[in-house]
DNA sequence: GAACTGACAACTGTTGACAGTTTGCAATAG
DNA sequence: CTATTGCAAACTGTCAACAGTTGTCAGTTC
């Protein structure tokens, strides 16, 4: 609601610089779609909607160009990402082999929080109980945001975390019948048991072909 | 007055904008040990000695920050990276994990250019023959970096010279023993061979085994 | 009527100046 | 002699203005 943002913001300057906050904002446009995939940020309007000049405007996009959000084109400024169907295949396998790789790691740690995983279990089964897609598919994000961060590397987070939000630029289907989200969250379930088990092969194995089983949804869905 | 600019970066900045080649003078600084590790990056000086004005300094920067080499704290600046030896084995089990999926990719694709991974096999071979480890170090970059591109998948190959960049910044030692380059250049025609015989599971198989061979030799070498 | 030319408008790239924060040093009190 | 406080220099964060580039559109020519 804050076009020239005031109170909240003001705290945050302490901490954070003005660019990570705009950095932030155009993230948040950009995810719920606020900025279109293609479309270009013009640095002086969304300067003058902030309340901020250019430079922290051009930080921040320089921010979100490594991040897979933002693309730059020298003189002609930076545009919104581009994900293509092809592109949203290469992020699935990119996220499965990662995705395996944690729950390897989370098998092997001791610093897993099983607890709250499995609470997202649960929380899940009473979304795919009530057909509640859209809170299933939420459920699902912040299930494999844990899930990633209980393998302990910082690395692998950032690097999920940019892979997720790029294939968030993909905005055909949402996909998640019924059927599919009660599949899905039974191969999360088994993936936690193989982490509880303290079986890093199987664990694995098990979070790859969880991801990889979302990449053959995927496809199905969007066959053209 | 560029300090030892050239005619040179006058020709390309019609293409690339001035913070991409101060981006690239910043890594080079950094990657040669001319900037250390834990160093501040400052601003002003580093203006006045490339002769720009600090505005693209601070994108490139930026544009360095999530390349992993180089670390921001608000109202304090830019700093270069430090990384542990615990960072060094978490960098080797991503790169591991990805070189895996990039020779199976490869494995799997028609535009692998095995010519030229042969040929570098070769001068490796010549290089380790003659006891050269810098020139071994060297064509082992360059190869990895083909094999990783013949992937075909760009994301994968930006993230993997984005570890391997890391991984620069920890230069305590640069093993390689005469024994270590032989056993290595027999894993990475083995791996070729995989690829060659169009054996997917077998590529990646090799391709992480090797990587995951390297942190062993480096946690060998790196034990005090 | 179609193709070219040249100016104009909109935007990005870059710069130098201003404001706020951090840090080190020096003076002072205990 | 040590600890604390206050100041000053250095540096980063932000801003507003200038310079160069790109794309468009009217005018001209064939």
């Amino acid at each position: 609601m804050n076009a020239s943002g005031e109170s909240d913001p003001l705290a945050l300057r302490k901490a954070n610089t003005l660019s990570t906050l705009v950095a932030d904002r155009i993230e948040q446009s950009i995810l719920t779609g606020d900025l279109e995939a293609g479309e270009r940020i013009n640095e002086v309007t969304l300067a003058r909607e902030l309340g901020v000049s250019r430079g922290p405007i051009r930080e921040a996009a320089r921010l979100l160009s490594n991040q897979g959000l933002v693309e730059f084109v020298a003189n002609k400024g930076a545009f919104v990402r581009r994900v293509s169907r092809a592109d949203m295949l290469e992020i699935y396998d990119l996220r499965a082999v990662l995705t395996g790789h944690a729950c390897e790691l989370a098998a092997s740690n001791n610093a897993c929080d099983l607890q709250a995983l499995r609470t997202l279990l649960d929380e899940m089964d009473a979304a795919s109980g009530s057909d509640d897609a859209d809170a299933y598919y939420a459920l699902n994000l912040t299930f494999h945001d844990r899930l990633v961060e209980s393998s302990g590397s910082k690395r692998l987070s950032t690097m999920t975390a940019s892979l997720v939000k790029e294939a968030h630029l993909f905005r055909k289907l949402s996909l998640s019948s019924l059927q599919d989200m009660q599949t899905s969250n039974a191969e999360h379930a088994e993936i936690v048991e193989a982490i509880a088990a303290r079986n890093p092969e199987r664990a694995r194995e098990l979070g790859e072909r969880h991801v990889r089983a979302g990449k053959a949804r995927f496809e199905a869905a969007a066959e053209t």
